[in-house]
DNA sequence: AATTTAGTTCGGTAATTTCCGAACCAACAC
DNA sequence: GTGTTGGTTCGGAAATTACCGAACTAAATT
């Protein structure tokens, strides 16, 4: 039985709501993860999620899986106990910045798309606006450089590290 | 009644989708926007909509009034005609940095108190996942910085042209 | 006054999502 | 074998969303 403080569950609810909407998550999953996130301890049982979230076997069971198979969280066993073990992965936020590399990758295709579409059909109403088309293009490739140079300082900084 | 390429027709549901994900609308809405983007008619009415989007007269007139109301789009009438025309506003684009800047502060806001939380409440275990987490809040802060450089050269450019 | 035009409002339905409870399974404990 | 622990699976209930049709309004037209 966990004692958690209400800054904690505040903040497992704010975090667990921003996690639900950046991965497109069920807002349980969201908070599972929020709540390992914010956690000291090293592993947590099946039962003590169901306990913190409040929430079903069933519940807990399918979104603790969703999240297992999304690789945003693992779990180990201990020898001689049945239970499972669940934290967050080591690179879980590498993982997070790489999902909003692909989708800043699909937002800057789609862009380009639209601004060449314009260029060609609709050149009288879209000259002047042209160029803004090619700022907010311009925008997303400065942003997804940024994307990748954290991606690759955070894969230098873990390796200078562990493993 | 207006033909549409199969071109036009393929783009409008690829922004469309876009639009409604980045922008968390209905999806008649974000249809509706991403047609408008791609026009070169300058206003369409309220019975264009219905016919290019095949939808309800209470449905297109829901989502115009909703996309009127959160400013993406604007209408203008013409002196003895009792119709509304419209169109997308002139700086939409800009509307759209704009709301990609408070989701962007909002989300720096938040990463900054789980750090803060996580420094204070779980050293042990973030002693060496900390450094991760202030990467990921400068990679935040850099896209912030990115984002209010792009507003501030569209409204540079704006208005050196026109108004 | 009656009709048409341009659009709004409201009630309800269909689709989707999220969650739950109950039944179930597999492994171990007694 | 019977019970318990740790968890999965399945059917359905509840909530939410998106859309439609029908009835309505308000202005203009005949």
């Amino acid at each position: 039985m966990q004692e958690i403080s209400k800054e904690k569950c505040k903040l497992v609810e704010e975090l667990g709501l921003n996690v639900e909407e950046k991965h497109n998550l069920p807002p349980l999953a969201g908070r599972i993860y929020a709540f390992m996130i914010l956690s000291n301890v090293e592993g947590h049982t099946f039962e003590d999620i169901i306990e913190i979230t409040c929430a079903s076997k069933s519940s807990v069971s399918t979104n603790l899986n969703l999240l297992v198979q999304l690789k945003f969280i693992e779990y180990f066993t201990k020898t001689g106990d049945r239970k499972r073990y669940f934290r967050t992965r080591k690179n879980y936020l590498r993982i997070t910045l790489e999902e909003y590399h692909r989708e800043i990758d699909k937002e800057l295709t789609l862009v380009k798309k639209v601004n060449k579409f314009n260029e060609e059909n609709n050149p009288e109403k879209f000259k002047k606006n042209k160029n803004l088309g090619i700022i907010f293009q311009e925008y997303l490739i400065a942003q997804k450089e940024n994307l990748e140079l954290t991606i690759k300082k955070m894969i230098e900084f873990k390796e200078t590290l562990d493993q």
